[in-house]
DNA sequence: TATTAGAAGATTGTAGGACAATCTTACGTA
DNA sequence: TACGTAAGATTGTCCTACAATCTTCTAATA
């Protein structure tokens, strides 16, 4: 039998593209930008300066720049007329509406999904539910990180509608670095992994109503961590309140 | 110490720059870029030349490709590696998906608009359909448009949500063509009139129900006929059903 | 001490050229 | 006649260098 729709591997991570050298400059240095302003090594509201910018990637200028619109598209950086880009900083109000407009968004992303139940996007999401799995005692806070983020990407995928999984990409990126942090409280992470797995058996359940009210739930608890997190100048401000579950 | 944070009357409209100059020139060249676009000077699917371009606008190349990759970030064009930029070209599908994200965003919207109430954006909102009865009759299709996407942008920033207000932007960008192109039908423009004057007095009443169910009416509506204008190759298809009302 | 003027630094916008990759076209051979 | 190959041309990408403008720091003076 020549079934060849196996392999070719198109659905690792995100933008496949076919041969070594069909990836421009301006997109690896947009990546390593990127990661940096994820995982925090440029702090929110940093000056930035091409110059450094430029003697960091080893490119030049105008690939740097172009790199910089991207990032800017984004929400990542912002640019003043004479002032040069800095890495944004989200203020409290910023983090509700964000997290107002990912619950809508990825509320629907979920319900399409367990309306769909394509059978590869379900054997996707149990991969990075079991890659959860695997971290959850163990893994450093960039692991967890990328796996979770592997697991909203599933969930965005799995909606079939890739303008809306582009949407949601767009959006993790601006709060990743929030996640980040959050990520360090490993007491909370517990609660975070029971959420996922079941907002993970609602979607393949095919329930659309519980997998809404689950996410619904969840994004709340989260989002007000967030809210907390920023307020504290995107520290963990080990809040007095000893262990709240606080689920609502 | 020195804490004036005085109110410097910030909240006119969305982004207040202070004077003429604060703007760059990218920005000038990726407006008319996306006019061009959007008005359909720019055909779909159409190959655009760098050096072209660059004598249209009369800017360098440096500040031609930092335009470029904003309006590549937008998605209003792709650049394929070494093939140059082409103006994006929507499938039926991709049309499809793209309404189905607007009436998650755009009818969540115009529901936080419908909780919210303010004064001002009620008032603003008032003031853009009259717009587009003083243009019912006599208005040129390019106007209609200008003064549509005002009705939209209003009910979007009516939401108090920013990021859903720039995402929604986005989201008509890529569509306005489509809308530029269906706006030709004077007999369809009227039933759109009476859609936008009952969601908009359904915003005013308060009612969140009604808004939706409207919304999505309108939306069901209005993404038929974009799917049919698609399909038809970006043109009026003058399809052979004569005038089915069609509001479901 | 407060205010203003000047200079230094940084960013932006622009120009030109070199290098690499791809597409087209013409030619030779089977 | 059809196919494969090679050369030319076009396009895209990247780099260096320079002019112009704005910000900001510093210092001098009222």
């Amino acid at each position: 039998m020549d079934e060849h729709e196996d392999q070719l591997d198109v659905m690792n991570d995100g933008s496949l593209l076919v041969a070594g050298q069909a990836v421009s400059l301006r997109s690896l240095v947009a990546d390593r930008l990127r990661l940096a302003i994820i995982t925090g090594r440029f702090r929110p509201g940093q000056q930035l300066r091409e110059r450094e910018l430029c003697e960091l990637t080893g490119v030049s200028r105008p690939s740097l720049r172009e790199a910089l619109r991207v990032l800017e598209a984004e929400g990542l950086i912002s640019t003043m007329p004479h002032r040069g880009p800095v890495v944004a900083a989200l203020t409290p109000d910023e983090v509700d509406h964000l997290y107002a407009l990912r619950l809508v968004l990825e509320s629907f992303a979920a319900r399409e999904f367990a309306r769909l139940r394509r059978p590869h996007d379900i054997a996707t999401l149990q991969a990075t539910m079991k890659r959860l799995d695997d971290l959850r005692e163990s893994g450093t806070p960039l692991e967890l990180l990328e796996a979770g983020s592997a697991y909203y990407r599933t969930v965005a995928s799995g909606s079939g509608n890739p303008y809306l999984a582009q949407s949601l990409q767009a959006l993790h990126n601006r709060i990743a670095l929030i996640r980040f942090i959050s990520l360090h409280e490993r007491d909370r992470n517990r609660l975070t992994f029971t959420a996922l797995r079941a907002m993970m058996e609602a979607i393949i359940a095919g329930d659309e109503a519980l997998t809404e009210r689950l996410w619904t739930e969840h994004l709340a608890a989260i989002g007000t961590r967030a809210r907390t997190i920023v307020e504290a100048g995107y520290r963990l401000a080990d809040a007095s309140g000893a262990s709240t579950p606080s689920a609502a």
